[in-house]
DNA sequence: CTTGGAATGTCAACAAGGCTGACTTAAAAT
DNA sequence: ATTTTAAGTCAGCCTTGTTGACATTCCAAG
């Protein structure tokens, strides 16, 4: 270790291209931490990531439009609804025809639904919650500051909106 | 709202339900910008993500073995194999035979190979770089300590690994 | 020297989850 | 009345993961 402690060198040594790499590396294993203990779940149901994703966005946005989870989700409609239509037969989501607007099905979470997307997302809770206490409170602004600025602009606001929608 | 101002309450505001799901689809979204990049290039070329990530690991421990190599990914043989495979057989990725032991395979770039992990970590270094300086090193530095909280312990002692070799 | 085990490679089959393209239905908008 | 939009469906394809079975090569231990 040889950096000088100027002014320059200071301030931008988290910019080198090394640190960056293993930025990118460390966002690799992360994820696939991340992912680990839901998938462990999943594995036994006849459920996969992708269902995953489902249940969580509608647990989020109640009521959410197919076409609305589509942008969130950031996949083809072929692609939801093969994942979407075993949910619905599997009765852990309901899809409603709209009210004002009787072409957009609108979807919730059934019981049994709640009951799944809470199983999930408590295993992977129980891991970040334990990443974020070792961290600190600091850290954690942190991480979701450098995340946030990772983002595509529209899914940046896509998640922006997820936010102010809980408060 | 109506977080007490105790001392709880302040300091474990950040480990509540909601603001561990928010951390959840902050790493989602963050994800797909992440990939988002280098995808685009390697759609173009007949190469998938998989591919991108063996070009990267390989350029980070020259020389390392196929076995390694599996661990670090997280994935099988076979489907290791059919990927690198493709890389050798185009000339990006060189597989030498084991001096000490023959029967293992040390793999390096060649300079084609090097290139194509140059453009393609570059595109990944780009949009990082600005999410860092966007961020801070502050928040920098808080992000690295959550993601490496969240890996699996064995992953993120690979992770450490590969930091040690390079400083 | 033979044999067991380890590292690698290969073949086959399969599944999840992406994709495109074509097409239907129903309802809203013009 | 026509066009556009939301949703759904069918067929087929690709990537990338999985198992299982099996061959090869070679080190190491008996």
């Amino acid at each position: 270790m040889s950096e000088g402690r100027g002014t320059q060198g200071e301030t931008l040594l988290y910019l080198t291209d090394e640190q960056l790499r293993q930025g990118a590396e460390a966002m690799f294993f992360a994820y696939r931490g991340f992912t680990a203990d839901p998938d462990r779940i999943l594995n036994g149901l006849s459920y996969g990531r992708a269902h995953h994703r489902a249940l969580h966005f509608i647990h989020a946005a109640p009521g959410t439009t197919v076409n609305n989870l589509l942008t969130i989700l950031g996949v083809t409609k072929q692609s939801l609804n093969r994942v979407l239509r075993t949910l619905i037969e599997d009765g852990l989501v309901d899809s409603r025809v709209g009210r004002a607007d009787k072409r957009e099905r609108h979807l919730h979470l059934t019981e049994a639904g709640d009951a799944l997307e809470q199983r999930l997302s408590a295993a992977q809770r129980l891991r970040m919650r334990a990443a974020y206490r070792d961290a600190g409170p600091e850290a954690v602004a942190g991480f979701r500051r450098v995340l946030e600025a990772m983002m595509d602009p529209e899914m940046r606001r896509q998640y922006q909106r997820l936010r102010e929608g809980r408060g």
